[in-house]
DNA sequence: TTGAAAGCGATACCAA
DNA sequence: TTGGTATCGCTTTCAA
C-alpha cells in the first residue's frame, strides 16, 4: 500500500522480465507487443505503481504536453471564465495548463519567459506584458495566441467585439433621448477600454450629442466611486462605463448623492457580472469561455502544424451582445 | 533577431570556449567561476538566446519547481480567489502553478494522478476527487494539502470556519425573532455545506426554533430559483442558503412570487459575492486568498522538509465573518 | 516481436 | 577554477 519512492521503467522491466523498450511500448499501446507481453508488463507496472516520469518523457519527446496562459489577475469573473474555457479545451486536447498572474509580480516579463520554457504554446492576455516580450517569445518559434489585446505582427489574436458593440450601445442610449454622454474609463489602460471608447466616440460623432471623457484611476468598484464626483460634474444624461464594476461604483455613489438611475441618470457597464443583474445594470455580455477555448484550440493547431507550411497569423473577433436592463433609461418592460 | 530552434548548453559552451559544466556553473552564479569566465559565458548565452531546457533540469534535479491545484471549476469568485492566492504565494516561493478543473472531466481521478506526476506538491479542493485518490497520491510521498474539504488521515488540511459561523448566523436570525428556519442546500454535496447545515442545526437545537432542510439540485442561481417553491412551501421566517448564488435565486423567485425580503422573508447566503452587496444580502465572508496562500506555503514547507523528520499532518481553520445586510431582517441601520 | 543502445539537455561529482 | 563524465528516466531507431 506504500510506495514512497517512484518506480522507474527499469524496475518494471526487470519485474516483467523484459527490456525497458518493451515496457515503453506495452504501456503506450504500441501494436508491436504480444497481448501476453503487454499484460505481463501491465501487471508489473501496476504492482510497482509505476508512472512514467514527466520530465524524462518531455525530454525524450521534445514536448511538454502543457500549455500556458498569462493574465493580470483573477479578480472578477472575466479572466476566470477565460481561463476556465482555456483549461477545458486544453484538457480535451490532452494538455495540462500552467497559469501565470502578472499583477503583483516583480518582473512579469521574466516570469512569462520562464513560463515559455515550460510549455508547447502560450496564450497571453491584455495588460500583462509588453509587445516586445510577446515578439521575443514568438520569435523563438513557440506558438503564441494573444487574447483581448491588440494584435502583434505575426501572432494569432482573438478578441471580443468592442467598437461595434459600443456603437450599438450608443444608439440605444440615443434612442432613450440621452445627448450628454460621459465615458468613464481610461482608454490607455487597456485595448478593450480603448476600443469601447473609440466606438462610442465614432457613433456619437455624427449625432447631436456631446461626449465627455473621465479617465478615473482604475477599473474596479472603488475607482468607480472615486470618479463619480467628476463624472457627475460633467452633468451627463448617461454614463457609459468601461466595465460593470466601475458602473456599479458610480451607481452606488450616485445613489448616495441622491440621484437615481435611470430617472436622474442612465448608467451602463460592460461584462455582465452577476451583480449587474441585481443592480439592473445595462451592460454587454461577452463569450469569455469561448475566447479561452479558441486560444487553446488555435495553439493546438499551431503546435501540430508542420513548421514548413506555417500559415499566416490569424485574427478573430467574437461577437458580443448588449444586455438591456433598467439602468439605461425607462423601458416599458424590464429584462431581469 | 530570430532563433527558431532553442540553443543548448553545448552550443553555449562551444561558443564561449568552455565546458558545459562551466556554463552551468556560470549561469547559476556559482562562485567557482572567474568573473571573466562568467562574463564570457553570459555573452555567449545571450547571443544564442539560451534558456535551459526545463525538462532536462527537472530530470537532473529531481524536482519540477511547479505545484498544482485541483478545483471543481472557476465559476463564481470563490475558487478563483483561492487559486489567485495560491498562485501568488507559489510564485513568491519560486514555483510555477498547474491548474486542473475537474468539472466536466471524463476521469477526474486519472487527471489528478497525471497532474501529480508534474508537480512537487498538490493542493486539492473539495468536490473534486474521492479520498482514496488523495490517499493514493499522498502515499507516493508527494506533499498534498487539502482545501475546504474534510481531512484525510496523514494529509494537511486548511479550511474556513463553517460550524461556528453558522451558529453566529443562527443567533443573529433568532435575535430578529425568526423561528421557522429553512436551510437550502444539500449537505452531501460538499463538506462546506454539510458544516454549515450542522452548525445551524446545532445552534437551533436548544432553542424554540424549527429547522427544515431543502436540498435543492445544485449550488447555483438556477438551483436557488428552482428550489424556491419548495422552500416557500415550508413557510419559513428565514431561509439560510448554502451560498450566495442560491440565496440570490431564492430572492429572485420570492420577488416574483410577490414576497419581499426582509419584510416577508429573511434570506441569507454565504461567500459575499459582489452581487450580494447589491442585493443587500446578509452573508458570510471568507479569507479565500489566504486559504490558497496557506496551502502553497505549507506545500513549500513539506517539499523542503527532510523526509526523515517529517512532522505530523497539520490542520487549520481560518476565521470567517458574518456580513449583516438588510436581507436578514429589519435593522435600524444598514451596512452597505 | 523484442532488445541494445543512442540520444534528449541539463546537474553535479570527481579529478586535474 | 575548470573539464570530463556519469546520471536522471524515458522514447525511439536499428538490429536481431
Amino acid at each position: 500500500m506504500k510506495a514512497l519512492s517512484k518506480a522507474t521503467i527499469y524496475q518494471v522491466a526487470q519485474l516483467a522480465g523484459v527490456s525497458i523498450a518493451t515496457v515503453s511500448r506495452a504501456l503506450r499501446d504500441s501494436d508491436l507487443v504480444t497481448p501476453e507481453t503487454r499484460e505481463r508488463v501491465r501487471a508489473a507496472a501496476e504492482e510497482l505503481r509505476f508512472t512514467p516520469s514527466r520530465p524524462a518523457r518531455s525530454l525524450a519527446e521534445g514536448r511538454h504536453a502543457a500549455n500556458g496562459i498569462v493574465f493580470p489577475d483573477l479578480v472578477g469573473p472575466y479572466y476566470a471564465e477565460v481561463v476556465l474555457g482555456y483549461e477545458a479545451a486544453a484538457a480535451a486536447l490532452g494538455s495540462s495548463v500552467l497559469i501565470l498572474a502578472t499583477n503583483g509580480r516583480r518582473d512579469p516579463a521574466a516570469a512569462v519567459r520562464e513560463l515559455a520554457g515550460r510549455v508547447d504554446g502560450l496564450a497571453v492576455m491584455g495588460r500583462t506584458v509588453d509587445d516586445d516580450v510577446v515578439t521575443g517569445i514568438a520569435s523563438t518559434g513557440l506558438p503564441v495566441v494573444l487574447l483581448a489585446r491588440d494584435p502583434v505582427d505575426g501572432v494569432d489574436t482573438v478578441r471580443t467585439g468592442n467598437t461595434n458593440t459600443a456603437r450599438a450601445l450608443a444608439e440605444h442610449l440615443l434612442g432613450h433621448g440621452h445627448r450628454a454622454i460621459t465615458f468613464l474609463g481610461d482608454p490607455s489602460s487597456s485595448p478593450d477600454v480603448a476600443g469601447r471608447f473609440s466606438g462610442l466616440k465614432a457613433a456619437l460623432a455624427s449625432k447631436q450629442a456631446h461626449l465627455t471623457l473621465v479617465r478615473g484611476t482604475g477599473l474596479d468598484l472603488d475607482a468607480g466611486c472615486a470618479a463619480a464626483p467628476e463624472v457627475l460634474a460633467s452633468a451627463p444624461d448617461a454614463v457609459v462605463c468601461a466595465n460593470d464594476e466601475m458602473a456599479l461604483g458610480v451607481l452606488l455613489a450616485a445613489e448616495e448623492a441622491g440621484l437615481r438611475a435611470p430617472q436622474d441618470l442612465a448608467v451602463t457597464g460592460w461584462d455582465d457580472l452577476l451583480a449587474a443583474r441585481f443592480a439592473g445594470l445595462t451592460t454587454v455580455r461577452q463569450p469569455m469561455r469561448e475566447l479561452g477555448a479558441t486560444a487553446a484550440r488555435w495553439l493546438d493547431k499551431r503546435i501540430n502544424e508542420p513548421p514548413s507550411q506555417r500559415t499566416a497569423a490569424r485574427r478573430r473577433i467574437l461577437a458580443t451582445e448588449v444586455v438591456i436592463r433598467r439602468s439605461c433609461g425607462m423601458h416599458e418592460e424590464v429584462h431581469p
